[in-house]
DNA sequence: TTGAAAGCGCTAACAC
DNA sequence: GTGTTAGCGCTTTCAA
């Protein structure tokens, strides 16, 4: 293994400095154009390398950035994740990848390690477990970019790009009233994110804007899976009065609900099930599921965006923006209902 | 923003030198139990962060691995960076990520990009596009560990971490087989990939010992995705001798074909489907999807240790593993033939 | 336009 | 057990 050819061996080739070496392959400073030319010349027949680290160590910018994420597995963040990084790619910036697998001890690790890498900055959806946010405070007082998507904090000032969940909640719920489902419930998670709060009160708008009654049992609050999907939807069936139609938390948590219906010979329209991400398999399924879509990838490129925005300013929080991306209902077989309304 | 704090500062503080206090930070040189107590107590109130940047450049070793896939919008691929990065966070290891949407040339950037990173190796499963490979050459010239998963290439001799492709070729033809198809039809990619023509090759031997002709017109070389599954079911169909199974080269295609059968009233397992890859999904279609399970977690668990195994040996490659997983048939609805056999 | 020189924050011989 | 010192590869004043 030879080792590594650095400027210095770039400018003893052609006697001239380290300095000017810098410069020229910099591209921008004052310099001969023949001087230019033969440093790149030479870069190349010596098969340079830039040490990005040495440039990062002097220059305070690594053109890293951090994602924390909950976990890439879930269609819904590997898209986003997906779209970011396409976004930043051009602009010369990387992704490092922390996966908080929904616990804050990973996510505070996240934070931890991402700055200690010298990240630029950071985007984050944070895990269904955070509640104390104080782990993201150094980043801010580092002055380097945070973002957040999707899922986001109260307590954090920062700029965000979300859905608007509350809407996403009432429209859902409002389809299913315009279907003609008139006792509807809701299963989501126990844990306070705004997302899913915002959901639920989307929900309770829709319900009181029609005139329909929030029954306290017709919401379920536990996890949201599959699993959780079969658990919540048998519980709710053995309410006196049975929901006519669910709304859950998820698609995931939305197949498990209709498994579970059709096993009891209950089968979605005549129950109507909702869901919300527009997984991939959703529009595969039987009966096919209708969902709101979150728009993962317009979230991604947005994250991108507003990150590049951040991190031109001086002070990435001189303006606090909060982009809002609108929900989009779409309509499959699940809540399909013929009945009269 | 105030100045953050270096190991110049703590040793200040102290009034010992920065080679005391580097010593005492990374915990194993000689060094007094006071010495080292104060340390880290002054650390902990200065709030020092270490810059693993300088310790980078000065030791050669990052921490830091790049990741390279096609896309982390597949589950598959997903999955595998899940477990990667898990089975690689507790050695202190972090992935970077570089997606190559199955072009060359973003992988021949992407290898460039992360060694300029100064990554300290490489593990990547190759585009679709890609044929030659010399533009990974560099990663083992500088004797860093580079290592394939899944789509490996005949070209690179580094160490693999790949599925029998073979025997999930063969396995799911033979499972059709025993199902009593007989004029089973196979929809693959174009592209030249070994994974792909393994399992070509594990199908036309499957066929072969069984006595059945491998026909021409029953393979069709195009794309994977559900599109392509609709359009080569379609293709197929118009065959003079219609095929009774087909073969789909990943659960996406196969999500294509079944709604094209479903369209023209063959519905599996009428027509027997069988897919690679257990998405999420395959389990929640109807009729539900057999498919082979390629075991991604696993892949990335065998990944990560292989890798760690790699990289704590003076030359990475003095021997090269190859790790073969077993594929698993999972038997459902879509090729469950009542026929006689 | 180019060179000299200092230094980013840390590590690691080598000396004592 | 601790200090001295040089330097990883690059950027960037300052001076010429």
């Amino acid at each position: 293994m030879n080792k590594k050819t650095t400027i210095y061996d770039i400018a003893k080739e052609l006697n001239i400095t380290t300095s000017t070496v810098s410069r020229a392959l910099s591209g921008f400073s004052a310099i001969s154009d023949t001087t230019r030319q033969a440093v790149i010349e030479t870069a190349k027949k010596l098969n340079y390398s830039p040490n990005r680290l040495a440039s990062a160590l002097k220059s305070g910018k690594t053109y890293i950035i951090g994602v924390i994420v909950p976990s890439v597995q879930a269609h819904f963040f590997a898209s986003i994740i997906h779209s970011i990084e396409e976004g930043l790619k051009n602009s010369g910036y990387r992704v490092i990848l922390y996966q908080s697998n929904e616990f804050v001890e990973n996510e505070i690790n996240g934070v931890k390690t991402l700055l200690e890498a010298q990240v630029d900055g950071i985007i984050a959806s944070i895990s269904l477990e955070t509640e104390d946010v104080s782990h993201f405070a150094e980043v801010i007082k580092q002055n380097k970019p945070l973002l957040l998507f999707d899922r986001e904090h109260a307590d954090l000032k920062v700029p965000t790009v979300t859905l608007d969940d509350f809407k996403a909640g009432y429209i859902a719920t409002r389809h299913l009233i315009d279907q003609g489902y008139r006792n509807i419930a809701f299963i989501t998670t126990v844990h306070q994110i705004k997302v899913f709060n915002d959901r639920l009160n989307g929900y309770k708008a829709a319900l009181k804007d029609n005139n329909l009654a929030v029954i306290a049992d017709n919401i379920i609050l536990g996890g949201l899976s599959i699993k959780d999907g079969r658990f919540g939807a048998s519980k709710l069936m053995r309410n006196d009065i049975k929901p006519d139609a669910i709304i859950a938390g998820d698609d995931f948590t939305a197949l498990g609900v209709i498994k579970k219906l059709k096993e009891i010979n209950e089968t979605p329209p005549k129950i109507g099930v909702i869901g919300f991400a527009n997984e991939a398999f959703s529009a595969y399924i039987t009966p096919d599921l209708s969902t709101i879509d979150q728009h993962p990838n317009q979230m991604g490129i947005e994250c991108a965006k507003l990150f590049l925005k951040m991190i031109q300013q001086e002070n990435p929080y001189q303006n606090v923006d909060h982009i809002v991306l609108e929900p989009s209902l779409i309509v499959r077989e699940s809540t399909s209902n013929n009945a009269p309304s």
